[in-house]
DNA sequence: GACAGATCAACTGTCGACAGATTCTTTTTT
DNA sequence: AAAAAAGAATCTGTCGACAGTTGATCTGTC
């Protein structure tokens, strides 16, 4: 096994897999590492050291990476390879623009569609998100505030923007988990949900569109600044 | 980030060839069979047959396949193979949900950020419109009416909303070669950009918005009943 | 000591091959 | 004749290989 790996070669940066629908896993574990900082913006990831890492062949490596290319997440360039995408000031807030265009779209649609019992799975999904946050469990936690988010996308029936907002999800995934600072305060974190409950509770659109864009003003000032901080760190 | 030609230099004569240009060459076949009706809502696309039918190995076909999966146009089924998204009603009108908020959005940015230079540019566009209506030149008008709604896109300034864009074009561009008899009158169809040229030119962004929703309604109507009038035939 | 060119290892694009799975066809059974 | 079983053909997921590139390293020059 480590016979194939030269001595001058650098540490693995990855884990073997075993094989079987290896292309989603693949893509995971790049995202992983981008997202805990194995791998840097900007930095190069050949498909050929990834898939030796991994114990796998070039074919589901390079599928994997064009998975990750096509959400934004890897940039390649002809016949150079794949990077990771090194997003400045301004790709972030097209991110985050684009986020509220379509989430403040579908939360409106959500609110006329909506049945009390997807109202009970939304309460219930902000209701842990506060257990989270008391338990301190930000990891946690960043999963299941995207889970609200995305319930909420998937509330608003298209299927096209749920389609959007997942590719988005990795990339934004991916630069939460660089900033993992953001949730420092699991808690606070929870409670700025309880607006957006209130006013789907109500059936307020513009209301909700306000929060809403408030809430998602606050994550993009906060993502934007730790992760512009760190990238340069 | 990719290179981009300056805003307001001349468009090269030729189009670069890109070296590894078989997986978008195969992709453009594809997009074509699919337009022409060689292949048909919900039929397979066999990778190994496509890639012996083009003459090349599997690889490039492969791949080919999944960018256009990424844009929507193709779904897949693990260890089933690729086939043409058979599109229904209600998906047919989500892509015109989606375009309605993101080229909306990006029309009124494009407001805001735009100079004389750019307003000539659309102007000029139009101006081709209206001169391939006259020509009756229906195939041609099809590629510059996208080329309009994309410099609206680009205009925007936001590079994710034009990354979605492209995706729902490949979409759309199936979709509408499909229909081609919606571009029955071609004359009438570059008239209906007349009312947006003023609207930006007047820097009005709520009479914009109302002109764009207005012309984007006609479209999705048109489409979505051809569309699948075409599918029952 | 900086720099243009030569040298070389590593990588990408593409290919053909193989095992196991899936679909199509034919045969057998009820 | 419809349903079930068996068999043949085709396809997918994955692999390793090769040629031509690219980027890095080394070399010799001004």
């Amino acid at each position: 096994m480590f016979e194939k790996f030269p001595e001058h070669s650098a540490a693995p940066t990855f884990q073997a897999l075993e094989p079987d629908d290896l292309v989603t896993r693949i893509a995971d574990q790049v995202v992983r590492a981008i997202g805990d900082g194995r791998l840097r913006p900007g930095e190069k990831v050949a498909e050929a050291k990834l898939a030796r890492e991994l114990g796998t062949s070039r074919a589901p490596a390079r599928e994997a990476l064009r998975l990750l290319e096509s959400q934004g997440l890897i940039v390649s360039h002809p016949r150079r390879g794949f990077f990771v995408h090194a997003y400045d000031s301004k790709e972030m807030h097209d991110i985050y623009d684009l986020r509220e265009v379509l989430e403040i779209h579908a939360a409106r649609q959500a609110l006329t569609r909506m049945t009390e019992a997807d109202l009970a799975r939304l309460e219930a999904q902000v209701e842990t998100l506060h257990r989270l946050g008391r338990a301190g469990a930000a990891q946690e936690q960043v999963a299941e505030d995207y889970a609200f988010h995305r319930m909420l996308c998937e509330l608003g029936g298209n299927g096209q923007i749920l389609r959007i907002f997942d590719q988005l999800a990795t990339q934004l995934r991916a630069g939460i988990a660089i900033v993992g600072r953001l949730y420092d305060d699991p808690a606070k974190i929870a409670a700025t949900h309880d607006p957006l409950i209130e006013a789907i509770r109500a059936r307020d659109g513009d209301r909700l569109e306000a929060e809403l864009r408030e809430h998602l003003e606050d994550a993009r000032e906060h993502v934007v600044a730790l992760y512009l901080a760190a990238s340069v760190a």
